[in-house]
RNA sequence: GCCGGAGUGGCGGAAUAGGCAGACGCGCACGACUCAAAAUCGUGUACCUUCGGGUAUGUGGGUUCGAUUCCCACCUUCGGCACCA
């Protein structure tokens, strides 16, 4: 027995994928003669660790992408780097390292852990954000956006973080009492001009989800998040004649309209305070500016406000209104303002309890006890017929809305519109490490974007990154100053950078051709590779990449650089690794898993199989450090019955025949998980079949036709998930290489048919009996069959059967 | 508070279109091999039982010959949003 060779991955795995990269073997280039399949997988952050979410995410990614390949598809599986960020620069400010070579060094680290995966990644194609010539072109689309008037400058509060002394992005604010994800320290506001992206002029198209299948989950997630309302504005006006525009979803309670509220900030705050309340306004104006956020937003906070001594006339009544401010109402959502109707709105009744302000029911809910206004305790928000309301008292309630903003449009104070809580992206930083914003300021011109043949704006290397509050590249002695391109004088670089996310969105187009230095991308690649088929990643992107990265392809779309309504065709969100512990993995808490461990001790392709086996992909469980051995010891099985000679030739054909129909009953199914993207039960089936075959073998089936069949069908089934053992095994066999290029096997749907079923027999419902019958049973015989059974007899006890239900190939119930 | 997902053995999970609940694996128990252990292999493993059967898929109802699956109400839990007018 000395030349049957053991499993050993830790020497074929290395082996296997020398081989593959030195023959191309996952390179993918135009082929018009192939369909093609665009899979993407989210390109990770280079932290310096690939951790098991990584591997979770890409390993079924992975699998499938070569399944797609098998299947006749030419696949693009690209893999890259999100390279820009503040983390690398924490960690230059903390190691004294160069972000630059603090990142390059992980991504270096990192090259080497995905090789590890045996993922099929095509590493000609690899872009690297952080690249000159990969933002150069990040720096180019910022100026398409500019010059298309969707990106613009204005000043607006940001997340600022006073320990760290810079601004945070959004999503390193954490957890309820919004503090910075690097110190803890709670994050304040502060007032800074920025560079916007308009994205709400999107907000309405990115509804929309009928040309794509995304989940719902990430489709409700974003529906809320761009949160649209529909109702009217309508403008009231101050004693002193200003407009006082409003936003309202219920039009058709105008007329109980008892006071109205600004937010502490709205522009008219000053101009409406009388002399004798100038005092108390603006106390509480500064008081609200001290509040965080989050004492400001807390839903259960009391309500406060101060009178601002100043009125406004109702125009649907002409009535006269006090006006009052309060911290409940958001400068940044609406007009800033709003009509108070107490009787109809919780926020509203709250705040007039309080301060004593009127409350006047013009809604009564039918078919309910008339509302009346001494009696509340609280708001009624139902809607019903109009009361008190002037012309149009009477009017029902599934009508009122469209009659209230008909009325208004009629009498011109007011129209139907559309509010959306979607709030243009900032994407301004104060950072070093992102790509620089292309525009220069003039004192003459003004701002002006950097002429496109002297991009990329490079980053400058000689910076102190010392956390200053201000951009680095502010301090940097020469490095802002240039000449206006418009008239020649002098001027001044933009030193923000921008959000990461800009380089993320993007990412997919620069797979296509990441040399290509004519544009963003090869117009040829384009066109046969995009759109991308199938996305996949974490679901916490919901609201953030997966946003940006559709709005950017459709402001493209609309500048003519890209086509089609949707970027990704596609989504599928992987769930999250726990640790043992059932917590979330992280360091402090020393519950992490390595998978560079897991792979030194069991082999990238056990790591792989246990990955897509353990728990359902799109739901994540808690990490079960021994489950991992069963994976093992199935893959270890497989080997020894595939190089183990034994006693053959001597099974029947009854053997041959339940051996042939499980490879193809199982090929059926396996083919089938992988196209709906569940993969636990795949590997469950392979074990199946893997235990089916050693029963055969032992049975005498080793050698015959059959079992070679079952044995290559079988490595071609397991090639996607571990790719190496059924490479070498394929190899072992003296097939030609690769095993990986083969064509995915057909259901022998004869092979698969079974003769024999088990036909259920139940008596009212519960199962009495299981009977063995020829697959074609007469409906008659099969009745007939059952009814003679003793346990239906015995259970019957002398009943007489009211009904009998047969279901073909399946039960039949009887009834008695 | 609003929106969404999920509740099945000791654990992860399976059950294609309403039709055998618990596949597959972990763990555990026993056995074989071994001086012994590990590894490996084999057998068993929801609960109760008077051995006929009975009870079980978060809880309570409903529809149905039949419900883990469909409907209603509720509970628990995870995630998101949250004074959004």
């Amino acid at each position: 027995m000395a030349n049957i060779p053991i499993y050993n991955p830790s020497e074929i795995e290395p082996r296997w994928q020398k081989r593959w990269e030195k023959d191309g073997l996952y390179n993918s280039d135009i082929d018009p003669s192939r369909p093609k399949f665009y899979a993407l997988t989210m390109l990770p952050y280079p932290s310096g660790d690939l951790h098991i979410g990584h591997w979770y995410a890409m390993t079924p990614s992975d699998a499938r992408a070569r399944f797609k390949r098998m299947r006749g598809y030419n696949v693009l599986f690209p893999i890259g780097f999100d390279a820009f960020g503040l983390p690398a620069e924490n960690a230059a400010i903390k190691n004294r390292t160069h972000p630059k070579v603090w990142t390059y060094r992980n991504i270096d680290k990192m090259r080497k852990q995905l090789r590890s995966m045996g993922a099929m990644f095509d590493w000609r194609r690899e872009a690297v954000s952080a690249d000159p010539e990969y933002y150069r072109w990040t720096e180019w689309f910022f100026i398409q956006l500019f010059n298309h008037n969707l990106a613009y400058r204005k000043m607006s509060p940001v997340d600022w973080c006073p320990h760290c002394n810079t601004t945070l992005a959004r999503e390193q604010v954490w957890g309820d009492d919004r503090h910075c994800e690097r110190c803890g320290t709670p994050v304040i506001k502060k007032n800074l001009e920025q560079w916007f992206f308009r994205t709400t002029n999107y907000a309405e198209e990115l509804l929309h989800y009928d040309t794509i299948d995304w989940p719902e989950r990430v489709r409700v997630l974003q529906t809320n998040w761009i949160g649209k309302s529909e109702g009217a504005s309508v403008v009231f006006h101050t004693e002193q004649g200003d407009p006082l525009e409003v936003f309202t979803t219920r039009p058709d309670t105008l007329w109980g309209v008892t006071f109205m509220v600004l937010a502490p900030e709205h522009p008219l705050v000053q101009k409406i305070t009388s002399p004798q309340q100038a005092a108390a306004v603006n106390a509480y104006v500064k008081q609200t500016l001290r509040q965080s956020d989050l004492q400001r937003e807390s839903a259960d906070k009391d309500k406060t406000g101060v009178f601002t001594g100043g009125f406004a006339i109702n125009p649907v009544n002409g009535e006269r209104i006090p006006v009052w401010i309060a911290d409940y109402v958001l400068l940044t959502y609406g007009t800033g303002a709003i009509m108070a109707v107490p009787a109809h709105d919780q926020r509203d009744f709250e705040f007039a309890r309080k301060f004593d302000l009127p409350v006047r029911v013009v809604i009564q809910p039918e078919g309910q006890e008339p509302v009346k206004e001494e009696d509340m305790t609280a708001a009624v928000p139902a809607m019903g017929t109009m009361v008190n309301s002037g012309p149009l008292t009477g009017t029902l309630g599934d009508q009122s809305f469209d009659k209230a903003v008909e009325y208004v449009e009629r009498i011109g104070v007011g129209k139907r519109a559309v509010n959306y809580k979607l709030r243009d992206w900032l994407i301004s930083r104060q950072r070093y490490w992102g790509a620089p914003i292309p525009m220069v300021y003039c004192k003459e011109c003004g701002w002006n974007p950097v002429p496109e043949d002297q991009l990329p704006v490079l980053l400058p290397d000689d910076v102190e990154w010392k956390p200053t509050g201000e951009s680095p590249l502010k301090l940097h002695p020469t490095w802002r100053f240039t000449t206006c391109p418009n008239c020649g004088g002098p001027a001044e670089r933009e030193t923000d950078t921008m959000d990461t996310f800009m380089c993320s969105s993007w990412y997919h187009l620069r797979y296509l051709s990441p040399k290509y230095d004519q544009g963003p991308f090869d117009p040829k690649e384009y066109d046969y590779w995009m759109p991308v088929d199938i996305y996949t990643g974490g679901i916490e992107h919901a609201n953030m990449h997966l946003i940006y990265t559709r709005f950017f392809h459709k402001a493209l779309r609309d500048m003519g650089i890209t086509r089609g309504p949707e970027p990704m065709l596609q989504l599928r969100n992987q769930g999250m690794v726990l640790g043992e512990d059932s917590e979330k993995m992280s360091k402090s808490r020393g519950n992490t898993v390595a998978p560079d461990d897991l792979v030194k001790s069991f082999g990238a392709d056990a790591v792989r199989a246990y990955l897509m086996f353990f728990a359902r992909w799109d739901q994540g469980a808690p990490w079960n450090s021994s489950g991992i051995d069963g994976t093992v010891r199935w893959l270890r099985r497989s080997w020894s019955a595939i190089v183990e000679p034994a006693d053959g030739g001597s099974a029947g054909e009854a053997v041959i025949r339940s051996l042939r129909r499980k490879v193809h009953q199982t090929l059926k199914a396996v083919t089938r998980d992988f196209e709906q993207f569940e993969f636990n039960t795949i590997v469950s089936g392979l074990m199946e079949l893997m235990n089916e075959m050693l029963k055969a073998k032992q049975q005498g089936a080793w050698g015959t036709s059959a079992w070679n069949e079952a044995v290559e069908i079988y490595l071609h089934m397991l090639a996607p998930v571990s790719p190496h053992i059924s490479e070498e095994l394929w190899a072992y066999l003296g097939k030609p290489y690769s095993i990986h290029t083969r064509p995915w096997p057909v259901v022998d749907e004869d092979a698969a048919s079974v003769e024999q079923i088990t036909l259920v027999v139940q008596v009212n419902g519960k199962v009495r009996d299981r009977i063995m019958v020829p697959v074609d049973i007469s409906e008659a015989d099969a009745r007939a069959t059952a009814l003679v059974s003793d346990a239906v007899q015995r259970n019957l006890a002398g009943r007489s059967p009211k009904q009998v239900i047969y279901v073909p190939g399946r039960l039949v119930n009887i009834v008695g």
